[in-house]
DNA sequence: CTGATCTCCGAAACCGGTTTCGGCAAGGGA
DNA sequence: TCCCTTGCCGAAACCGGTTTCGGAGATCAG
């Protein structure tokens, strides 16, 4: 049985500097010490100062633990990512993780990451991380329409910020892609471009992106005088397999759209799949326009056109926010949402084919 | 200015179950509930049964700052992931994560990741995290040939593990896929089919298991009694464009490869785009071996046959190792090694084209 | 029966901070 | 001059654990 006393930790602080090390310098006591460097309305500004240059002088960095043990406060924000979701996040793990931490020890705050299979392992993390107080708050990614994470944070008190929104705002501090801009701006240049007949592929719908992502279609379409045909609606395509059925079974019907509007780019590179499979080139024959900034969109042949997320600033942005959520501030005002950053890339063109043209190519290579 | 008195922490465990709570409930002391629950041996065997039942009924459990203040242990693994590396870990980082995370909570630890821009600003992250007693030991992942994280952690007397392993040893606990083995390996099967010429495009030399591979990819060809010719040894290919590269190299020789052995799947895809760009079919024409896994490896037509690790068991090892590590077990018994898994597909077979056919092909497609 | 040894637990210090409370001294008003 | 604030700091408790020390009682050998 292997327990703590049988391995004494050698590494307990050898030379540290304490807080009493910085008091005794100074010929104070430790509690003035403290409320000085923690700001204290009852220490003379002198005093204040001799105190932070001691510290300064001396490389006195306070035990986030020790002071844990008397604040609550363990200074380290939660993100737990769930393996299940195969779809479009994994590309940009790596940029949102660096994000994260960096906006997080840009504080002095740390990530504290945990993985978890299933919809109700992560719950079952969330709690765990919760009952040991291993962090202050999370950070709560691809939020749902019907999310039980907001549920269970909500219920304990738990401090968060979403990386999305949600319909109902009680509790919930947030940052935001306006996705559903991006789409509207999308059927504009479209539209502008010369295009009538333009399908939309909308992505998971259990997501709560996806019904902001068609409204904002939808608008487009209408602000553009444009008519919707229901046939060219598709739902829950994020995978490129998903997208590519989708696209087919849209340029199959008799009038078959000139151009795609894709609410992830994973769809969209489906979309050039089907277009090739039927001898289409993209970015002529057809068009898309789409939504993420896969780095494999900028490898497609041609590159793709999307509405690119900085994940990276994302990340970082979140972990303020929940940082200030934590120390206090009202959820109302921690509020955020941004643009898209489009891409013009090669995907998009002015129709070189007509619907009609389009279904006599896809019939011709049907045969 | 805002700080800590300003926000008083209103979760500071409010109804939380203390030592105290079940010291009082038992009519013990918490000196002796603490010994009770870490194995002390002066305490009688049913005392400490009687502590154990008891907390566990009142849902007792320690905060782990809270021992951190006393033990120096934080019960976490430190794991610092640099963005700069553009190569091949990418698209494994959520697994490995998992597998780290889940081996961490398996002992009731957690991770605590940071991510860096460079070598110098993972240094300096080593450091802080050290200063700050955030975690107890660290994952090294991607062991260089020199590499400084380890001086840096050596010198600070920190427990660490590699995934991957190092020349000089000292201090070093370890956990690595025998590369070498799979390289080897891969000529054996190459040879079995009937190649002779074999090109081997290594992977970034600065990474330590480059040495390795290249050495297993000569033992292979000897073992096969083949001749190697330096013009079939290239070097540093980690990306689609770097291996595309080299392939064109070799593929335009007056005596081109039959097959290619390559150290790094994404080096691998350029090969495909090389031959296709000659006219050369992959798994007939030419072969190709390679060592990784990655998802689109799958995806490529044919299937690239390939070594592929399993990150998600890789990572969970990894943080078993550094908890034992850091609980004093000396890193001379805390070294494994594991073979990779043969995915066996389609991107090797008996060769259709001698070196003078592939010469002629090649030839006519330059015109 | 006595003294030495062992077993087992309580008492108290300790870890490194934070926070409450009280009091001294200076300053201001009457 | 006296009293009442106000400004500023020290003393001590506190947070939730761990670890050291010492001693009471039981056991055992002589």
């Amino acid at each position: 049985m292997r327990t703590a006393h049988d391995h004494p930790a050698k590494n307990t602080g050898a030379n540290r500097v304490t807080i009493s090390d910085v008091s005794d310098a100074l010929g104070l006591t430790k509690s003035t010490v403290s409320r000085a460097l923690n700001d204290y309305p009852d220490i003379a500004e002198g005093t204040r100062l001799k105190v932070r240059r001691m510290a300064e002088k001396m490389g006195y960095n306070p035990l986030s633990f020790a002071q844990a043990i008397r604040t609550g406060l363990s200074r380290s924000v939660g993100l737990v990512i769930q393996m299940a979701d195969h779809d479009a996040h994994r590309p940009f793990l790596a940029e949102f993780l660096a994000g994260v931490s960096q906006g997080a020890s840009a504080h002095g705050w740390t990530l504290t990451l945990a993985a978890a299979n299933d919809p109700a392992h992560t719950l079952e993390t969330f709690s765990r991380m919760i009952r040991d107080r291993k962090v202050d708050g999370f950070i709560v990614p691809r939020t749902l329409v019907h999310d039980e994470r907001i549920d269970l944070l909500r219920e304990k008190q738990i401090p968060f910020v979403l990386f999305g929104r949600t319909a109902d705002p009680r509790d919930c501090a947030w940052f935001d892609l306006l996705g559903e801009d991006a789409m509207q701006d999308a059927v504009r240049r479209l539209a502008h471009l010369g295009h009538r007949r333009i399908g939309f592929i909308n992505g998971g719908l259990k997501y709560n992106y996806a019904a902001l992502r068609q409204d904002g279609f939808l608008r487009g379409m209408r602000d553009a005088g444009l008519s919707v045909d229901d046939e060219l609606l598709g739902d829950d395509a994020v995978t490129i397999a998903e997208g590519q059925a989708e696209a087919t079974r849209m340029l199959m019907l008799d009038k078959p759209p000139t151009a795609f509007v894709c609410a992830v780019d994973m769809a969209a590179l489906g979309v050039y799949r089907a277009a090739a499979s039927f001898g289409l080139n993209m970015g002529s024959d057809v068009s898309t326009l789409s939504y993420d900034g896969i780095p494999d969109g900028a490898h497609a042949t041609p590159q793709l056109s999307t509405y690119a997320v900085n994940f990276t600033q994302s990340g970082s942005t979140l972990s303020s926010l929940l940082i200030r959520r934590v120390l206090g501030e009202e959820p109302g005002n921690l509020r955020e949402t941004q643009q898209a950053d489009f891409l013009d890339r090669g995907s998009a063109g002015p129709p070189a084919l007509s619907p009609d043209d389009i279904a006599a190519r896809v019939a011709q290579h049907r045969s």
